[in-house]
DNA sequence: GTCTACTTGCAAATGATTTGCAATAAGGGG
DNA sequence: CCCCTTATTGCAAATCATTTGCAAGTAGAC
């Protein structure tokens, strides 16, 4: 998965696309790809800001064009608060998530169904370039004892 | 699909679950179901709003307390807006959407994924109660031709 | 009809995210 | 290595969806 990139990756990746879109290799986008890569789960980005030292709209702006340079992606759990993980480059970032409904635990997830499902749906309605967002909700087993 | 439900049924399954909670049949809380009754896709609480003549906070207030009792069920297109559906006394309101990412156009969709693959994730991680949220996107005819 | 607890309307509070703007810094050119 | 242009940041204020406090209003049991 993602997380396991290589820093020095990492900003190499970084330069070279951010070249691209013709924007500035600044200290901020490079430490919230530091923070992200150390961390195995999606985190917010008032997460994100606790661990640096810049400010809170400069997260916001940061996080909405590593996304877009497809660095990193953007989850929904549905609690209103959107969390992010980091892509490496050959990462479609397809995957998704457990998630424990009392403490928030969350459990990364390979698998998916057959994306035949998808194909049949897109066709069914006559739709292009269908992708799906899925997330799986329950409680976690440290829950269920207490 | 919930839409379906004759005006009565709602205001007797209104009736009926209220009081299981103890609680009273008001005016917003029966505009709100009519106004649901009506459409057959899930609308926001702006939406529904737009249509009454209460306040917004009560509307808020009554959604909440609809999908505790389980007669409305909420949906989140990941726009930071939820989305209010109606449910009939014995659906469950387990389907979901294929959403233009265009023009928002929506399309509910009955298929799913087999239980099969929500059992194994769910056995696998020792999480109980496992429950999934799955919406579809992509791009509708017209939006195509546009 | 009365009474009481549940509800509503209204305004203000919250929380996530965005935006305006002046000050600052990245990096190509000399 | 300095300069200059332009992207970027910090800060404060604005947005947006949703929630909450509180006094006034009203279902519904008696």
């Amino acid at each position: 998965m993602a997380a396991h990139t290589h820093p020095r990756q990492n900003l190499t990746e970084l330069t070279a696309r951010l070249r691209q879109h013709a924007q500035r290799i600044t200290g901020p986008r490079q430490l919230i790809l530091e923070v992200l890569r150390r961390e195995e789960h999606p985190l917010t980005a008032r997460q994100i800001h606790e661990q640096l030292d810049c400010d809170l709209a400069t997260v916001y702006r940061s996080l909405r064009l590593l996304e877009e340079m497809a660095m990193v992606k953007r989850f929904d759990f549905g609690d209103g608060t959107a969390r992010f993980e980091l892509l490496g480059q050959n990462d479609d970032g397809h995957h998704h998530h457990l998630v424990c409904r009392e403490c928030s635990t969350v459990v990364e997830i390979g698998e998916c169904f057959s994306g035949n499902l998808e194909q049949r749906i897109a066709n069914q309605h006559g739709f292009a370039s269908v992708s799906h967002r899925l997330e799986f909700f329950g409680l976690c087993p440290d829950c269920q004892a207490a």
